[in-house]
RNA sequence: GGCCCCGUAGUCUAGUGGCAAAACGACUCGUUUACACCGAGUAGUCAGGAGUUCGAUUCUCUUCGGGGCCACCA
């Protein structure tokens, strides 16, 4: 038969499962429930290859459990609340979200969004995952709005919200505080100046990447330990050029290794000049502007040029002893790729460093596959050096509802009947003192809300799903950020874990690449789909490894192709001839093929409790391709074609249950064409309306004897050796022979010797010691 | 600097304290009553060293190589 055409087969089922909601979650089951904590992908434009793996991969799990008879809660969410999708609607409608108000802003994020998100989650339906999509929540809708700033306010109650002026975390681009989480490694080549101080009437000389903050240093530390320097501690310096004088500090953070073992402190140059001003109360001086300026006087510049200005000056001026250039790696915010600087903004925190030891025994209650995911988990939690900064300056955003009175200092918080709010669409009056109080105009970071997906989700069904959720399927890389963070809400507001287990999953990489779009190395999931089907796409998937980055195998992709036509002759063949049995006095041969099923369906379906798809996805195939296709139905064919009645029942008995049971097996894979199979040829003996909703198979009962897996096994052997030998004697697989088995072989094959005469065209089998010969 | 993962055929991956496996590729054949998007067969592999053991690809240590997370980053 021609190779099958998969586009319009897949499209069929789509609109069947679709129509026939096949996928829905049934509210008033009384089944067990399985739910899943679905991850929201960020709505952009087209979905990723790592998405089309990891969903496919999370999609076998959910589809074997509905199999397992399951009531499946697997709703489907997307991520599009802040910053991404304020760059995303920035660059589709080219504009600038700080030329609107906010409330323009967000409708237009708004309107985008209902514009792009159908064709963006039509990505999802097709290549088969089988999410309810009417349990569908974005995490900017009202619901989630609601539901976010009510717990918001929940935890502000209850003291684990706090709001800080300090130095923090900030981009200079999207102007808005930023966590630890989004912080990435970069690094970068830079000038190493070492510059003249005075002290004591003598150079000083001190080395630095940041000359542009000259104008903010506020000390010097020197090592206690450092002979070079021990006696100017408590001395004062003169900065160069400003010529104010600053104290010279014995500290040991300075390193005596490092550039001239003398250290200037500057408002604030990195994380340990917020330490230093802090440990030795030192008045900061603020020259960074929010846009990323410096604000002193002659140096009214971006930071880079203003460096370049005051390098200038200092070299006019013979101020520089050296200068080298310098690779070290800084930190820049992983959406901007800029520098992060440290600026002293008022910003809204969660408590969580006093909460470490707590957070690391929750994530050992929840089961990591892999495993040692848990130990990335617990890492960071031990490197956590900042509360969780949740506030955003930007205009999309669930916003912080709640007002200030600048009066009497009080904090108004919104009603929960109000919410969702916007504090700045609403006018609010200190029920303290009576004055107008200010709203608040920061909103919520995403995070701060996408943490929450178990609570929204729920939501969406009465919240009639607890916590722990079954499952939460996510990638590797936002184990820092999602799941921690929803670890942290689940315990804050419930003293739960978010989800029994976890299942992380790799990238997916090109030639040992992360795939980019600057690279130009993209693979689409769309061009995979529409030359081979979704259902080889799943099957190339069902091959890569969780928690491990894998290399995108075309190989794979061609190997599930041809898996699905294999499955489709198969299933042709077996129907061709077969009238359907309900049972049947089986034949041996037939009784121990379904022992090697049994044996099969246990093993495969113990792969996939533990989450270990490659491992179910193979037994099952292996069972179909080598003990199935190339050995039972070639033995099978004679008794098919020249049986005797007996001898039919008993075939077509047997071809029926193994390969509706291996059907079965792979629909959680390959669920297109599983479906085509059970529905041209088993929907007319089986009663549910679609495979994936029929009960997973179960071991089929049979009488057993102590050398059932010898006989089979032998006979394979015989088999093969047949084979070997025609092969070696370019001889056609049909050339009769003559077999000789000993005594032994007689008596252990007695009940299948007539099988196995027939599928190695042996004219007929003597006794004596073992040979093939051809006649 | 701390922690973690990985190293198996030409390629990509399974796997186990006791014969090293599949797929793709290569090679040699065969086939028309499921399938040439097919079948059968052949060749080819545990990074190196040490230890534990009757026996190590598997466990331990170590070297080398690849990757990741975190920290440092004047």
């Amino acid at each position: 038969m021609a190779p099958i055409e998969t586009k319009n087969l897949e499209k069929h089922w789509l609109n069947y499962w679709e129509k026939e909601k096949i996928y829905s979650f049934d509210r008033n089951s009384k089944k067990k429930i399985f739910s899943i904590d679905t991850p929201p992908p960020t709505v952009s434009g087209e979905m990723h290859i790592g998405h089309a793996y990891s969903y496919s991969q999370q999609d076998f799990i959910a589809r074997f459990k509905r199999m397992s008879g399951f009531n499946i809660f697997y709703p489907f969410g997307t991520d599009d609340n802040g910053l991404p999708t304020e760059k995303l609607i920035q660059k589709l409608k080219g504009v600038k979200s700080k030329d609107f108000s906010r409330e323009d802003f967000i409708s237009l994020c708004l309107k985008t969004l209902k514009e792009i998100t159908p064709e963006f989650v039509q990505g999802w339906k097709d290549i088969g995952i089988s999410c309810d999509y009417d349990l569908y929540y974005s995490t900017i809708d009202g619901n989630s709005r609601k539901i976010s700033q009510k717990i918001f306010l929940e935890l502000y109650k209850s003291g684990l919200i706090y709001k800080a002026d300090f130095p923090t975390l900030w981009d200079t681009e999207f102007q808005t505080p930023v966590a630890q989480a989004e912080l990435e490694d970069k690094e970068k080549e830079s000038l190493f100046t070492t510059i003249k101080f005075q002290a004591d009437g003598k150079i000083l000389p001190i080395a630095t990447t940041r000359p542009e903050l000259l104008p903010a240093c506020l000390a010097i530390f020197v090592n206690p330990k450092d002979k070079r320097y021990k006696q100017l501690i408590g001395k004062q310096a003169t900065v160069p050029i400003f010529n104010n004088k600053v104290p010279i500090l014995a500290d040991t953070h300075a390193d005596m290794e490092k550039g001239t073992g003398a250290l200037m402190i500057c408002s604030y140059g990195d994380k340990n000049d917020v330490e230093a001003v802090k440990k030795h109360n030192l008045p900061p001086k603020i020259i960074i502007t929010k846009d990323g300026k410096i604000n002193v006087p002659g140096y009214e510049l971006p930071i880079k040029e203003a460096r370049a200005r005051i390098l200038e000056d200092l070299k006019n001026r013979d101020l520089i002893i050296k200068q080298e250039r310098v690779k070290h790696v800084t930190n820049v915010y992983e959406k901007s790729g800029k520098e992060i600087e440290f600026l002293p903004v008022e910003q809204w925190f969660i408590k969580i460093l006093d909460k470490k030891k707590k957070l690391i025994e929750q994530g050992k209650k929840i089961n990591w596959y892999p495993e040692h995911m848990q130990k990335r988990y617990e890492n960071w939690i031990h490197g956590l050096e900042w509360d969780w900064s949740i506030s955003r300056e930007r205009h999309f955003g669930i916003p912080i509802p709640l007002w200030h009175c600048k009066a009497c200092n009080h904090v108004i918080p919104a009603k929960p009947e109000e919410l969702p709010i916007d504090p700045v669409q609403k006018e609010k009056f200190c029920n303290k003192c009576g004055a107008k109080a200010e709203p608040e105009t920061k909103v919520l970071d995403t995070w701060a809300t996408s943490s929450l997906t178990p609570q929204i989700a729920s939501s969406l069904a009465n919240n009639k799903i607890k916590l722990p959720y079954s499952l939460r399927p996510q990638a590797h890389d936002i184990i820092r950020t999602w799941a921690f963070y929803t670890i942290v809400r689940s315990l804050y507001h419930e003293n739960k874990i978010p989800w029994k287990d976890t299942i992380i999953s790799g990238f997916v990489t090109l030639g040992g690449e992360k795939m980019s779009k600057s690279k130009g190395n993209i693979i689409r999931p769309k061009a995979i789909t529409e030359e081979s089907g979704a259902d080889s796409l799943r099957y190339a998937a069902a091959a890569s490894k969780l928690g491990e980055d894998s290399d995108y195998q075309e190989k794979d992709v061609i190997t599930g192709k041809r898996f699905v036509n294999k499955i489709i002759n198969a299933s042709n063949f077996v129907f061709m001839n077969l009238k359907h049995q309900k049972k049947a006095k089986l034949h041996e041969t037939d009784r121990l093929l379904l022992q090697q099923l049994n044996r099969t369906i246990d093993s495969a379906t113990s792969a996939f409790e533990e989450y270990n798809y490659i491992k179910a996805k193979s037994e099952a195939e292996n069972f179909f391709w080598k003990t199935f296709a190339d050995n039972y139905l070639e033995i099978v064919k004679n008794r098919v074609y020249n049986g005797t009645k007996k001898e039919k029942e008993s075939a077509f008995y047997t071809l029926y249950n193994s390969l509706l049971a291996v059907t079965k097996l792979m629909a959680p894979i390959t669920p297109f064409i599983t479906e085509e199979i059970y529905q041209q040829h088993f929907r007319k003996y089986e009663k549910e309306k679609s495979i994936h909703v029929s009960s997973w198979p179960k071991k089929i009962s049979l009488s057993k004897r102590k050398e059932d897996d010898k006989v089979w096994n032998r006979m394979i052997e015989i088999i093969t050796a047949a084979r070997q030998a025609k092969s070696e004697a370019k001889k056609s697989m049909k050339a009769p022979v003559v077999l000789t088995l000993p005594k032994s072989d007689h008596k252990l094959l007695a009940k299948v010797l007539d099988d196995v005469k027939s599928v190695i065209t042996a004219q007929e089998i003597k006794e004596g010691n073992f040979s093939i010969e051809f006649v």
